[in-house]
DNA sequence: ACTCAACGTTGCGGACCGACAAACTTCTTT
DNA sequence: AAAGAAGTTTGTCGGTCCGCAACGTTGAGT
């Protein structure tokens, strides 16, 4: 079994380049696991105990408020770092690390990570530029709240779903995972009431086709121009 | 005139607990700035080609939409290192830098980056625990934004300011540099409008004291519970 | 096959807040 | 001192979108 993920692990970005022998050593270091559905991988403060390696499956980080409402801070898609709290100074995690899909996981205690950083150079890189492509994320989710209307901002969430975790078919690209509405509205900051309603409409206007808890855009570009303008070419 | 940043960085988290020696070097290779208010100092999108540590002053990290919208992405104040989009894996500015008051600046050419973070231990924890500070706050900004009304968050966008740039006078605490009510609206997601409103309000309420780019938070307290409570004690 | 829970749809009323407009104040410029 | 620019205040109006409510649909478990 660890003889697949032996080649799987060279081939992925932190550890790509590295020799046969720092591959073996790497995972005889590792916690495989796996986790199903809706399980939580790590909770929000807790002490950041160790990191992560999504080898397959699609991983949520949510946060929730205070009164209770969750917010997605983002999405994981398989051959990413997770849980890398280390990566930008935190002890504890800054969300939870929820299963949005069967998954399956490395995982490592956090003392290894100084070690890795040192010994592995691209694994330096390749976290500090997940890092950066978060940061961006994050980004770009306050730009598009603070200045489109949530039409605009549920059609961007939608892509950015798309772009993360889309799978070709023959009617168009479909988002990978379950997804419901509730998640795409806490993804897209508003309701699923109003979500429902928007992909009710933009089904009638050919853009998306969606099942309970299954989301596929048949019309990607079109989406796109909306979500930049606001209008439907 | 160097003999006075000689002493002066020693005491700055990323070059704490250095020798006067490597101090010296440090500064050889640094070049000094000033910028006046609303000058700026790199561009989104630019090469980056320096990084920087804000010696005095405030700088503002504004990113700009395709139509000529403006958001406040953060504020830099003083003993704080920024442009630093090597240690988030980049190699160009994810915001443009613009002085909000009078800055001095030191900067420093990318290319002695990666010598910085082998040499000097500090400074490569103090970059990461900047750059989880910072992420740390976009996150909060989502949150806010996907579950708070409008008067919440731009009490939570003045809080911000009053923490990273408070002074405390007879009346209350200041925000110490010159700033609009556009500005805090590009903070919160709003308008300078409603922001004008509030604060008149406000006012009235004896929460802030406000002149002509200037806000003084008379009552932080009440303004803490209005930013988590959307009430006032 | 039946039950029940989770998920999704749709209609309606109204609060919130942005858009537009106009006047006023403060500061800078010449 | 006068003119002008930049910043602020305040009012009115209307659209967006949220909350509430009720009902419909799908799928999982027994």
């Amino acid at each position: 079994m660890n003889r697949l993920d032996n080649t799987l692990l060279a081939l992925l970005p932190p550890f790509k380049g590295l020799e046969s022998g720092q591959i073996r050593e790497i995972l005889d270091q590792a916690q495989p696991c796996r986790f199903s559905t809706g399980e939580t991988i790590f909770g929000e403060g807790n002490d950041a105990e160790n990191f992560f390696l999504l080898l397959d499956g699609y991983v949520r980080a949510v946060r929730i408020t205070e009164d209770g409402d969750q917010v997605v801070a983002l999405h994981v898609s398989s051959g990413q770092l997770f849980g890398i709290a280390r990566a930008i100074g935190r002890t504890t995690y800054p969300a939870s690390a929820i299963a949005a899909a069967e998954c399956v996981v490395l995982g490592w205690p956090m003392r290894l990570w100084d070690g890795f950083v040192a010994k592995y150079p691209r694994f330096a890189t390749e976290t500090y530029s997940t890092v950066g492509r978060r940061m961006g994320e994050l980004n770009d989710r306050i730009v598009e709240m603070s200045t489109l209307h949530v039409e605009q901002r549920v059609a961007n969430a939608i892509l950015r779903l798309v772009q993360q975790a889309g799978r070709k078919t023959d009617h168009g690209i479909e988002i990978d995972f379950a997804i419901t509405r509730q998640d795409v509205a806490e993804m897209a900051g508003t309701t699923l009431h109003t979500v429902s309603r928007l992909l009710s409409a933009w089904q009638k206007g050919g853009i998306v086709e969606s099942r309970r808890k299954h989301i596929v855009v048949t019309a990607p570009h079109k989406l796109v121009v909306f979500a930049e303008t606001g209008r439907f070419p």
